[in-house]
DNA sequence: CAATATACCATAGCATGCTATGCAATAGCG
DNA sequence: CGCTATTGCATAGCATGCTATGGTATATTG
């Protein structure tokens, strides 16, 4: 009749997304990125000049919180949006120079928070530990997932 | 050089979190209840009349986020807070009869989401899970967990 | 006791997530 | 071609997390 939070997985998952965001903040502050733009970046570096929809897709968030985080990051002058040359609705996104200084620094930085969480376990452990992270993080994207819907 | 998301712990866990709350919302809805304000009866129906300083630890959100949830609860008619007897900055944060009906509902509710989170691994790899997820969060949360701070 | 330090909360301001809408451009169809 | 549906973005409004700040009450200390 209770509700154990020590025991599930969801809250769990919310704690450690909160640890873990502040942590990959902190450490990416000083280079003045947050976590949320240091992902955008991520898809960039490895593939400029995608456009928001793109983003969107691969990055697994809505489409209008890809459209706030991309003007924050404009604004902060992360990224530049030109005109698609085939699209007129659609922009391309395209990384500054700034950006594009920042990528060692910042994957080194996101490298070693991610180290450092799992840290908590066995060395033994930590391999087990991503996949079925992983399976689980799958199988709920999967449709279907939810019941009764 | 690259930042590969799909093996990076803390994004997978931001991305369960996100899908489960998702989740948890929607069975939440229904009953009138986010899923910050589950968490905040589920300790109340554990321990009727705790103080906003309590709430805060036991949950583990910082003081101002608390005291943001709890002024919607009010406003949703949620929770009642009163005076405490003995500390005039204080105050008692007491359950609506409303949330103490709402309780069987939504602890089902809840458990139900969090069943259905595993489900995304065989039967014998859950508590294993559970209790790694455990581990890696009472690491982060320990002093010492940040390097360099 | 008075002054200072602490403790408990509230508020402001921001980031990032969401849903719901609306606009403009493009694609599809009769 | 012209109408409709779809697609790509932007914006509004909200919840929930954060830090920073300030007010009031209580505790501590010289």
């Amino acid at each position: 009749m209770n509700f154990d939070r020590t025991r599930a997985a969801g809250v769990l998952a919310a704690e450690l997304a909160r640890l873990y965001g502040a942590e990959l903040q902190r450490r990416l502050v000083p280079l003045g990125l947050s976590a949320a733009q240091f992902l955008v970046l991520s898809e960039l570096w490895a593939e400029d000049g995608q456009t928001q929809r793109q983003l969107t897709a691969r990055l697994g968030v809505e489409q209008a919180t890809m459209a706030n985080t991309l003007a924050r990051m404009e604004r902060d002058r992360l990224i530049e949006r030109m005109p698609h040359p085939d699209d007129r609705r659609a922009q391309i996104v395209a990384l500054s120079d700034a950006a594009r200084t920042l990528r060692a620094e910042a994957v080194d930085a996101a490298a070693e928070v991610n180290q450092s969480v799992l840290e908590g376990l066995p060395a033994a452990e930590r391999e087990l530990f991503l996949s079925m992270l992983g399976r689980i993080v799958n199988a709920m994207r999967a449709p279907g997932a939810n019941p009764q819907t």
